[in-house]
DNA sequence: AAGTATACCAACCGCGAGCGC
DNA sequence: GGCGCTCGCGGTTGGTATACT
């Protein structure tokens, strides 16, 4: 790291760290609604919270920002998180952007805690019902598509997008999707003018 | 009832990218 | 072009709740 730049650590000994306080929350959003989601660290500071600006954002960000579903993540959501996550890997912003109302944070915490396991639980079923195949096929097979571009991350995402995007229509047969169960992608890509215009 | 294990999730940390000076 | 600051992302940690023995 060249450099530790001020405001990427919270390294202050005196500042808050641990649970939000109703009343820090108040606090946060009060300043947020006048001077807006940015500047962190002087909404931190103009809030009187003892805490740091990255703290300040999550807590808006993951709580305190307004139309936030909490909770109770419904079969439709879990079953896009689950494509969604075959598609991107762990882009859990870019699966989180698909799911309004929900974060990231909520997303990644919801998919270690419930959808890995119920993934691995599924592997290990249909490794036993499926007859034994070539390693290297299977490994093809299931090599996520995120991992070609996992190295030298920057403009990852776009790279990524990109490659998945470039109009290749062999993305779908890989998910060896029916046309119908496809209805959830086209409504995806009609309602989002970036992913358009990557397709 | 007490102790231990496991699950869940809010919050923190490290890092890289982008921007303005 | 280099530096400092801010933002955002993904991985990880730690506290709390719940289940199990």
């Amino acid at each position: 790291m060249p450099m530790a730049p001020t405001g990427t650590k919270c390294s202050k000994k005196e500042v808050n760290r641990g649970a939000w306080t109703a009343e820090e929350d108040q606090k946060l959003a009060q300043v947020v609604e006048i001077h807006g989601p940015k500047r962190w660290k002087a909404v931190a500071a103009k809030a009187g919270l003892n805490r740091c600006g990255k703290s300040c954002r999550l807590r808006w960000m993951n709580y305190l920002r307004p139309n936030i579903k909490r909770g109770n993540i419904s079969d439709q959501e879990e079953d896009l998180i689950l494509r969604l996550h075959k598609l991107l890997g762990n882009r859990w912003s870019l699966i989180a952007g698909r799911l309004p109302g929900r974060t990231d944070n909520e997303i990644k915490n919801y998919w270690n805690s419930h959808l890995s396991k119920k993934i691995k639980q599924n592997e290990k079923q249909t490794r036993m019902q499926e007859p034994v195949l070539e390693n290297s096929k299977v490994s093809e097979r299931e090599e996520p598509l995120h991992k070609a571009s996992e190295e030298g991350s920057s403009k990852r995402d776009e790279e990524y997008s990109t490659s998945c995007f470039n109009g290749d229509s062999s993305l779908f047969d890989l998910y060896n999707e029916e046309p119908l169960e496809l209805e959830w992608m086209s409504h995806f890509f009609e309602t989002d003018e970036i992913w358009l215009n990557l397709a």
